[in-house]
DNA sequence: TGTTAAATAGTAATTATTCCTAAACAGGAA
DNA sequence: TTCCTGTTTAGGAATAATTACTATTTAACA
């Protein structure tokens, strides 16, 4: 998990990237975090580092790091693109409450059988489990509303506040 | 998978929904396509039986249809979303190429073993498998373009035209 | 048939992301 | 080490998908 200022300047040289202080604090952060924040998440987190840094450049650098492979961008719903440098496969838990995303490294979901009834020529690449759900404290937090119908969201369990929509 | 129009309406009388011409349609015409439409794809198809539709009635309409669990939005990537009114249990199979969704309808992929590792308090409700990779068109217009560099997207194998971003 | 809440259509607003461009800079070459 | 060049950055503008607002219309019940 911990990786240090050499392995990604190694890395970035293995792709032809540069070794900027922007990119390398933004992979660090992805690299450190398991929240699969999204890209103003990592803004937020590295802008007390670098005051003059745009959100463009988080966007360009998780463009260019997703291009030659370091990092996966995961999708739910049609919120906002969330990312994750872990690159072992691996699968996903959702909340649907607080939209947060928990890796599932369960092996025996990377060996599925091979799906019946598909067309022929169709090359399987990868596959990915989304499991769907409530989270302990969303399931709390509803119990409640359901019963004192408090309302609005309830503080994430995630630290730097990564969760998705606040409206 | 062929439905009357008295079917139809039953369904929204039992979600409270009015059973308006224009809901009508949009949810037919998603009832009888199995390629996961977008907004648009559904405004272009029953635009011609109302010129005065706006596309934000589609979208409110699939909202409301989604709202009442009438349809889910299946989503790929950060492209638009997509709607899917097969409400059977069932999997995906995505041409990164031309974004061709594909019911995987294997019943073995149902009764997935529960995963390991995930936090005690979690509560699954549902899961989904992504099978991701390349349609025999697209595949063979990779070949192509690997051998003679012939640019741009191919024609899809989705009548219709519902493909992904044509940029 | 009249009433009323829901649905529609049109316009405007919002949100996430991408595009464009000039200035700054990393990293190899001299 | 210094220079050169292409990459990266920052800022502003543009785009694309979706949602919000609102007046008018309409379905469904009384």
């Amino acid at each position: 998990m911990d990786i240090s200022f050499n392995d990604i300047k190694q890395k970035f040289k293995g792709c032809g990237l540069k070794t900027t202080p922007q990119r390398t604090a933004i992979y660090d952060a992805l690299l450190r975090s398991t929240a699969h924040p999204t890209a103003e998440d990592l803004f937020a987190q590295v802008a007390p580092q670098f005051p003059m840094m745009s959100l463009n450049t988080v966007y360009y650098t998780l463009g260019v790091l997703r291009t030659s492979g370091l990092i996966h961008e995961v999708n739910i719903g049609h919120a906002r693109a969330r990312f994750d440098a872990n690159l072992s496969p691996h699968h996903h838990l959702i909340c649907l409450g607080c939209q947060a995303i928990v890796d599932v490294m369960d092996p025996r979901l990377n060996r599925l059988t091979f799906p019946a009834g598909i067309p022929k020529d169709f090359e399987i690449t990868s596959h990915q489990v989304a499991f769907r759900g409530l989270c302990g404290s969303c399931r709390r937090h509803t119990e409640r509303s359901i019963n004192h119908s408090s309302p609005g969201l309830h503080p994430t369990t995630v630290k730097g506040g990564l969760h998705g929509k606040s409206s």
